[in-house]
DNA sequence: TGCATTTATACACTCAATGTAGCGATGCAG
DNA sequence: CTGCATCGCTACATTGAGTGTATAAATGCA
């Protein structure tokens, strides 16, 4: 990595600090993208160079992580079933944001403002869903007999959505973080059973 | 309905009639709401009087219509699967939909709108979330014995999310109304079959 | 008829987001 | 090392969504 990509990232990183101290210190709404820059020593316009709205400071390893879940999809297993092969994707997506998010406070910050804040809620449903057509997409590719797009696409809705209503659910009871990640996990096989008449 | 509220409706399809024609015309982002208060000769303060947000004037009838599915899973029938009753809430929503939007044009419309703008796509896809939770909540009610919150969300989370993917998936390949209606109706069993294992 | 409530308006304002032009540092080819 | 192109950043101006407040007018009701 060049110097330039080095700073850039660093800036990424001062801007992501910030944005997540501020909306600690004075809440989501009360924080504008203007402080947030001034924070971190750089201008509005700069903040807009690196995150296409003010929510997207919070979501802001989506990307990578969706082509991991993409790829565990494409290493398909002989003899191993569409439900499996979706679940080792989830798997790795999960034990990902558990790697990488937790330790910076970036997880904590971001389930608790999904929860509290309108626009990032949506702003993380809009990405989930981009994601899920991706998921689909390379599930599709992966068992190209078994299932039709139309196929794929469901299993790969329930699926994640039956992980997310989980995930929202278990959050809300207020689970400890590793109840929340086991009903995430097992949501699937729930949902399976109870659809199943 | 006194000759307030009926006044205060008319304002109210003035304002979804002239959304919708300008949205044709000139396309969304090129839309304001100045204008579309405009075309409805009224101010642009109106406009939000009645809709939080320029997307939610796309979304109008959204709240009824998910009164009448958690209604739908109120009224459990003796012996019915959650499965069975799921499938009967979604039925009544979709056929509600079918009803009273495909007439308008509102249906067309918000359905091209959800496919290419991304922020009338983000605020559809909160507004189902919503509705998700509520009704994971009637169906938990329905069957306190059988589900618990996290489970009840994850089958609800599942059946929606196989209908959602499955629409999706069907109006990308390009496949005629009923078609898609009947790929909604069918991705919770589609998805549940090849979820189980 | 008089009073309270509700609907709509006018005006002023904040803030997210974009367009454009320019500056300085970095990377790279000769 | 030098000149040139590219890139990250800034300054400035602008659009448009959404909100707060005060107010006029219409409606419902006593």
């Amino acid at each position: 990595m060049g110097l330039r990509e080095a700073k850039k990232e660093r800036t990424r990183e001062a801007l992501v600090e910030a944005a997540v101290r501020l909306f600690e210190e004075n809440g989501y709404e009360r924080t504008t993208v203007a402080q947030i820059a001034a924070a971190a020593q750089l201008s509005t316009r700069t903040f807009f160079l690196h995150f296409a709205t003010k929510e997207d400071v919070l979501l802001a390893n989506s990307v990578p992580r969706v082509e991991l879940g993409v790829a565990a999809l494409g290493e398909r297993r002989s003899g191993e079933s569409p439900a499996r092969a979706l679940a080792r994707a989830i798997g790795a997506m999960v034990a990902d944001a558990s790697a990488k998010d937790l330790p910076t406070g970036l997880a904590a910050a971001r389930t608790r403002l999904v929860a509290t804040e309108p626009a990032v809620q949506a702003r993380l449903l809009q990405r989930m869903a981009t994601a899920q057509s991706a998921l689909a997409e390379a599930l599709r590719r992966a068992y190209p007999d078994e299932l039709d797009p139309v196929s794929a696409a469901a299993v790969t809705g329930a699926a994640l959505g039956a992980v997310s209503a989980a995930a929202v659910a278990a959050l809300r009871e207020g689970l400890p973080p590793e109840r929340v990640r086991a009903a995430m996990l097992g949501a699937p096989a729930v949902a399976a059973f109870h659809l199943a008449e």
